[in-house]
DNA sequence: CGCCGGATTTAA
DNA sequence: TAAATCCGGCGA
């Protein structure tokens, strides 16, 4: 069992959250697939152009939702994970459904289980029902959205993080893309190697 | 399973 | 104008 931990290193956060739930009305899903962000110095971030509108939840303080809007179409769920004054965020790229399967099935407009169903960033948003009325929601707060503890994967898996085709080489061959190797909802699974 | 194009809002 | 994506269609 592992309780979220929001300190240290962006990317150590990021590992840290595989495994925990994501609790939202009767749906929880599990964590399987993540992503690091960090600061300024991370071309890949958000924050790499200092803090906007859009980033400020980055800036802390940790265990806030930070909630953008992607592609036009897709919302994306980050956890905030640096101190105050520091930009650093996980976002969550993949999940299992452990409780609230109709509702889930019923947002996704999906039939039935595959595992696929949550594995995407997009699709673990949608899942939970969250959009922009989520921005800076305090995930460590009771009510609402909220992030548990849960069973640290046994086989962690990482890689390159995706679509950051516009940041320097070095930042997109970090390895800041984690996933819970004994899981199968998670995308694109070859890029990753074990840890 | 992989590649391709369209959807469609936001921010630099 | 490009983006931290998804989906359906198609071919291997």
């Amino acid at each position: 069992m592992v309780s979220p931990r929001l300190s240290g290193a962006v990317a150590e956060a990021a590992r840290s959250l595989l495994g925990c739930r994501l609790v939202h009305g009767g749906v929880t899903l599990r964590i399987t697939e993540v992503e690091a962000y960090g600061g300024p110095e991370d071309s890949a971030s958000h924050a790499r152009h200092g803090r906007t509108a859009r980033n400020a939840v980055m800036w802390g303080p940790a265990g806030r939702a930070y909630l953008f809007f992607c592609y036009g179409a897709h919302w994306m769920l980050n956890v905030a994970t640096g101190p105050e004054h520091e930009a650093a965020a996980v976002l969550i790229r993949g999940a299992e459904v452990e409780t609230g399967l109709e509702t889930v099935l019923a947002r996704r407009r999906a039939t039935r289980v595959t595992p696929g169903l949550c594995a995407g960033p997009g699709k673990v948003a949608q899942a939970l029902g969250l959009d922009r009325s989520f921005n800076d929601h305090d995930l460590l707060a009771k009510g609402g959205l909220s992030l548990l503890p849960g069973p640290a994967p046994t086989r962690l898996l990482a890689g390159p993080r995706l679509g950051i085709a516009y940041a320097t080489p070095e930042d997109q061959a970090r390895p800041w893309r984690f996933a819970d190797g004994d899981s199968r909802a998670v995308a694109r699974r070859k890029a990753l190697a074990p840890l």
